[in-house]
RNA sequence: GGCCCCGUGGUGGAAUGGUAGACACACCGGACUUAAAAUCCGUAGUUCCGAAAGGGACGUGCCCGUUCGAGUCGGGCCGGGGCCA
């Protein structure tokens, strides 16, 4: 018999579903909706095995809902904006439009050699400007309704460059492309106000019982909610205002010893001008970049304004006014009170400039006229003690007492901060979505209109300068204001790239709509049922993904505030790393395994074998997917992708585990094909027993376990379970025609979603015209499943004794019988006294008995 | 430092508080073959007794607890990873 040409029947198969446009979601259906999605791709040229793994796992939910009779929509897009593309364009001279779309198309034939069941006429990248419009109109409907500003911000300042930096491209501090040393600058910048959500963004997280508990947990924590106390400190004998305080820990002010400004607060700035000194500090401190990793590790260093704070609750009581480097002008007022004995940084702070260290809160465990601080602040429960009407009060109390004494006097007041910053979006970049606006002397900020959008990205820009190219352009930004028609310059910020991913799903809905989002198809579709993507974006893109939704929402373009119902988190694609005898990485490609360990092909050289990691470039352990598809196939990659590790853990590849799939993908056509004599499709199953009823069994089984794990997403259970049918059939040998031929086609349904292609080949050779992919998921028979018989385990005082077989609704009297019968058991209570028999029906039976 | 996750054979991993190791990979033995590949059959946690058939003890990182019964639940350690500091 022939063997499986996969590479073959894949070809057919994909322009079978292709011209017959099976994967089309329609968005008129009496059908239950099912959307699922995967996290799109960045167009880098071509797909790495994660990209694998995530569009596998999405394709097998896709098939599996649609077999199961839903109107399923399982979309592909590309995430195209980003600085690659600018970069090659530096780099090899590439316009970056032209990159992207070379890209594009390359990575658009590797997926679809994955036999991925999307709907393709779905498909867009968000660089096309049919896209890009529609953000530019969303934009501006976000600034109508109040959820965009304009305002000086921080940011990481690469002077060769001419660019702003993401915290993340700040190395050392230091440029990651120019290693020029990075400054901190004020410039002009466009937020979006996610604060504005923070509480709904934080509460929210509880409803999402299909994410992930450990997401949940992290956009809590980058969200950083606290509530505390607003208050002031007056200034002794100066001109300059009070000082407005932020606090978590009021109920430790008696244990102040300084108040401390961050470098970039007003008063500093006014005090630094007439401060050599002082601006100096602030210079600085400017140059540790705005990263608070950075800022966390730095040495603690402050400059003494020589200004003197007054106590809220002591007039006598001044304390020293220092501008800090760990001070955040982002977080709170931008100025702190001191506590060192009940803050860290506070006491790392007052131990280097030698300030007083007073114990306020006491464990309930030590001696209030004892109790001192070292090197570890005390940050845990306990007693207010030197705190005056405080005095004896717990933490929680004292908290209380503070508020409610500063709201009756009028100086302070109960508030919530947020550690969650606005969301600033303005790149100085060409390859990226322009922001709609126009700058002009007399009206200032002006909305472009409607009518003239799209701002469309000019082609004819130079990259052999630094700088951002539309600012460089000779023409693009010299713009009529469109309120007063005067001279006026066109913003030349883009959006952060995160801006275009964060209403994709939303897009989705109907891709031809003029409108960003065709409400009721939006209403339809959203939320998405199953997203599922890398770990890595649980807090950004998914942050800024669930504000997006709720600005639609007030913007009314959808209904929804939640984007993604159900998330999935998978792992990451792993593989041993080889190192020749200098220490280079080698490619896996190279290597070759012997009985006597690894060795480099051709030259036989000795190789360490290293521990498995996650596959990069730089240690060579890359394994491509082309290579694999071309050798065993797409079945076969998806397969490997599925089996064995639980989806949410990293997987490793190897060769080894890739043969053993593509043995079984040949072991499955080959059942298949050895299939003699069998009954025409549909034939009834008569009265069986024997070898052919334990089969039919076997399949009811197979098919009630399977549905049950992919509704759950455990794919490795149910690649087992598909191995366990595959174990069956083969034992069973040549049995009763009709049930051979539901066993058969019961595999090859359960397998359709995984392995699509095989299942294609083998559900035809089974004499069936109608394809599987419009075929229904099967059913299991209850009555199949359940076991007439079952073994039990049989205990004494809880150690296995023996095992018997009886009917799961068997008396336990009955059972108590046949246990206490058992030679086994009799021989181990012949020095033992009796107790009582428990019996747990259908799982266990246990003879307790003490020692006589 | 805080919070969260993980720790099971040579390996990846199964196991609603109920017979630990399903299923797969690798290894080994056998069949088929001139040979190899492919395929099929088989052994396989450790250890002890036994010629064998069998039988016993131990065993899910460590310790303690709850329970008739713990890989699973609780407490405390050790080790690995993640997030926040």
């Amino acid at each position: 018999m022939a063997r499986y040409n996969a590479k073959e029947s894949e070809r057919i198969w994909q322009s079978v579903w292709d011209g017959k446009q099976s994967f089309r979601a329609e968005n008129n259906s009496t059908k239950p909706k099912a959307y699922v999605l995967e996290m799109f791709p960045y167009p880098s040229g071509r797909i790495h095995m994660g990209h694998v793994r995530n569009y596998t796992m999405g394709d097998v939910i896709a098939r599996f809902r649609r077999a199961q009779g839903h109107n399923v929509l399982h979309p592909m897009g590309w995430d195209a904006f980003g600085l690659p593309a600018e970069n090659a364009a530096r780099e090899k001279g590439v316009h970056p439009r032209a990159w992207t779309y070379a890209n594009i198309a390359a990575m658009r034939g590797q997926l679809k050699q994955m036999g991925l069941a999307i709907d393709w006429s779905r498909e867009f990248a968000t660089c096309d400007e049919a896209y890009y419009a529609r953000q530019q109109k969303l934009f501006l409907d976000f600034f109508r309704v109040g959820l965009v500003y304009r305002a000086e911000a921080d940011v990481n300042w690469d002077p060769v460059d001419h660019t702003v930096l993401a915290n993340e491209q700040v190395i050392d501090g230091r440029g990651w492309r120019s290693g020029a040393i990075v400054e901190r600058r004020k410039l002009s910048q466009w937020f979006f106000k996610i604060t504005s959500f923070a509480d709904d963004l934080i509460g929210a997280l509880d409803g999402l019982s299909r994410w992930p508990e450990k997401v949940r947990i992290m956009q809590k924590n980058w969200i950083g909610r606290s509530e505390g106390m607003r208050f002031s400190f007056a200034l002794r004998g100066a001109r300059e205002p009070a000082i407005e305080v932020f606090s978590t820990r009021a109920d430790t002010l008696f244990g102040a010893s300084f108040v401390a400004l961050s470098p970039d607060h007003p008063l500093v700035q006014n005090l630094a001008a007439r401060d050599p000194k002082l601006a100096a500090f602030v210079a600085e401190c400017r140059r540790l970049g705005t990263a608070e990793e950075a800022i966390e590790t730095a040495e603690k260093l402050g400059y003494d304004t020589g200004l003197r704070a007054v106590h809220p609750f002591d007039d006598s009581w001044e304390l020293p006014v220092y501008v800090a480097n760990f001070v955040l002008m982002g977080y709170g007022t931008g100025a702190i009170f001191g506590c060192p004995a009940h803050d860290q940084r506070d006491l790392d702070f007052a131990r280097k400039y030698t300030l007083p260290v007073l114990p306020v809160v006491v464990p309930e465990s030590a001696d209030a006229s004892t109790f001192a601080v070292g090197n570890e602040a005390y940050t845990g429960p306990g007693r207010l003690a030197n705190s005056r009407f405080l005095d004896g009060m717990d933490v929680e109390s004292a908290k209380a007492e503070m508020a409610t004494r500063m709201e009756g006097k009028g100086t302070g007041t109960r508030t919530v901060n947020y550690r969650l910053r606005d969301w600033l979006v303005s790149r100085q970049r060409y390859w990226g979505c322009p922001i709609p606006v126009v700058h002009c002397a007399a009206c200032g900020i002006v909305p472009v209109p409607e009518k003239d959008l799209p701002v469309v990205l000019p082609e004819d820009v130079r990259f052999d300068v630094p700088g951002n190219p539309l600012e460089l352009h000779p023409t693009w930004k010299q713009i009529k204001c469109p309120s007063c028609s005067a001279d006026a310059r066109r913003e030349t910020d883009t959006f952060d790239t995160f801006v275009d991913s964060s209403w994709y799903f939303a897009r989705f809905a109907d891709t031809e709509a003029e409108a960003p989002v065709n409400k009721d198809a939006a209403d339809y579709w959203l939320p998405v049922d199953q997203y599922i993507g890398g770990v890595e974006h649980a807090v950004l893109h998914l942050l800024y993904a669930r504000f997006f939704t709720r600005a639609m929402h007030r913007a009314g373009h959808v209904s929804v505030d939640e984007p993604f119902a159900g998330l999935f988190t998978q792992g990451m694609v792993c593989h041993e790393t080889y190192k020749d005898q200098d220490g280079n990485w080698v490619e896996p490609a190279d290597i070759e395994k012997r009985s006597d360990g690894a060795v480099r092909k051709g030259t036989g050289a000795p190789i360490a074998v290293g521990p498995s990691e996650k596959m990069s470039k730089s240690k060579k352990n890359v394994v491509a997917p082309e290579a694999i598809i071309d050798t065993f196939g797409a079945d076969t990659i998806r397969w490997f992708m599925l089996s064995d590790t639980p989806p949410e853990r990293d997987i490793e590849w190897t060769q080894e585990g890739a043969e053993g799939c593509w043995r079984f993908v040949q072991r499955i056509h080959r059942l298949v094909g050895e299939a003699a004599n069998l009954p025409p499709v549909g034939t009834p199953i008569g009265q069986i027993d024997g070898a052919a009823l334990e089969l039919r069994r076997a399949t009811h089984r197979a098919i009630d376990a399977v549905t049950d794990d992919l509704a759950n997403l455990r794919f490795n259970r149910a690649v087992a379970r598909i191995y366990e049918l595959a174990n069956a059939i083969g034992t069973a040998g040549d049995t009763d025609g009709a049930v051979r031929r539901e066993a058969l086609e019961t595999i090859v349904l359960l397998s359709a979603p995984m392995m699509p292609h095989l299942a294609e080949t083998n559900w035809q050779r089974l004499g069936h015209s109608v394809l599987i992919v419009e075929s229904p998921w099967p059913k299991a028979d209850a009555m199949l499943v359940r076991r007439d018989t079952i073994k039990i385990g049989v205990q004494v005082n809880g150690k296995l004794r023996g095992e018997i077989e009886v009917a799961p609704d068997a008396e336990k009297a009955l059972v108590e019988g046949m246990v206490m019968n058992l030679d086994s058991v009799q021989r181990d209570l012949s020095d033992k006294q009796f107790v009582k028999f428990v019996y747990v029906p259908g799982r266990v039976a246990n003879v307790v008995a003490k020692i006589a």
